[in-house]
DNA sequence: GTCTATAAATCGATAGAC
DNA sequence: GTCTATCGATTTATAGAC
């Protein structure tokens, strides 16, 4: 796919392009690569299906555009945890971070949600390289901190899984969550934030106040 | 959906419908309900796409009729968590019952995961009513427990949300999971029964041996 | 019951007028 | 740049021979 050329956009085309992707983002989380059309796409953004290709080559286009702009922003979290800080403070404001990106940003979780699901099409590369090269770093910051006798022993790896599973449950699953939960969003999230907060803290031995 | 003559059909009848689940399992937990097609079920079953059509009146019959079959299979450990035994025991067992299908159905796991993520057009209904019910009976378990000082305060709600994410983790996000980890299978759940031990223990107070 | 052939609908993508 | 009209491919589902 030929996206070199996005660097010479003009700004209405940037701005039809952003027009197109957020609508798109909507289709997507909702519906998946393959259950997504560019009907609903073409509704979802108020323009045409031709206008939609005039802007963008094909609907693969569109999504793989879409996944790759939210990529970053989706590991960010990641790189802010410091091996100078407090290993419970990192840890912690880590794992707030994501439950945030739950609350605010559900259909980007889901679209990556989707896509790991079903394989991956278009990021198992980022996962087996990008992804596993930050994670192996966090990892080791952590491994440094139990061995410095700052941090109890904990598995790095699976401590991050279960931060991701923990926290994108909230978004990914929110359909199951609210059939069971009669609650505000704002209660809901609350309750959530207190809860794995007293998880987390006793996962990495510290008693909760 | 009229599912009324099912309990009247032959055994030739029911070997073929059952052939047919069989391979649309497979198709279905990878490419979701939209993304599957007629043909990927015929070629995995090894029969003609109208022959499919024979035994089911459409593709969403078949999807309804595999996704429903497995909705008692799901829930079922849920059931065997009893209020006279030992808190702990029962929820370590839970949680192990529920990695051990994570482990061993992870196709049953992924196509829960999808029909959930998209909406669950199909199950919703089952959510809010079934699913609730049932879960509703369990945490008012926990709350008695908590009450006769067996156990800890904890959310009983947030508690099995926690479980489900982190076991079904390593189900439907196996791709992300093996692209990090450069395990077997076995080391893999080993590994994450351990972690998810301690986590566990941890958060029900007890301090892991 | 099972097949080949094909109808009918949907969907991605293009042609060509404006 | 945007539209209507439509092509071509895919896919669900059916018709009808065997």
């Amino acid at each position: 796919m030929n996206l070199i050329e996005k660097k010479t956009l003009s700004r209405i085309q940037k701005e039809k392009r952003s027009t197109i992707k957020k609508a798109a983002l909507e289709v997507f989380s909702e519906y998946g690569l393959r259950g997504a059309t560019l009907d609903k796409i073409a509704v979802a953004s108020g323009l045409t299906k031709p206008n939609i290709l005039y802007y963008y080559s094909s609907k693969d286009q569109i999504y793989f555009d879409v996944l790759s702009g939210l990529l970053d922003e989706w590991v960010a979290p990641l790189h802010n945890i410091s091996s100078d800080g407090d290993p419970i403070d990192e840890l912690l404001g880590y794992m707030k971070a994501k439950l945030k990106m739950s609350k605010q940003k559900p259909q980007e979780s889901k679209l990556f949600a989707t896509e790991i699901l079903h394989g991956a099409p278009l990021t198992q590369n980022v996962l087996a390289t990008s992804l596993k090269q930050t994670l192996d770093e966090k990892v080791a910051v952590i491994d440094k901190w139990i061995e410095e006798k700052k941090l109890e022993y904990v598995n790095g790896y699976h401590l991050f899984f279960s931060i991701w599973a923990m926290t994108q449950h909230y978004a990914d699953f929110d359909i199951q969550v609210k059939s069971i939960l009669n609650q505000s969003e704002e209660e809901l999230f609350d309750d959530a934030e207190e809860y794995l907060t007293s998880v987390l803290l006793r996962t990495l031995s510290v008693r909760a106040p």
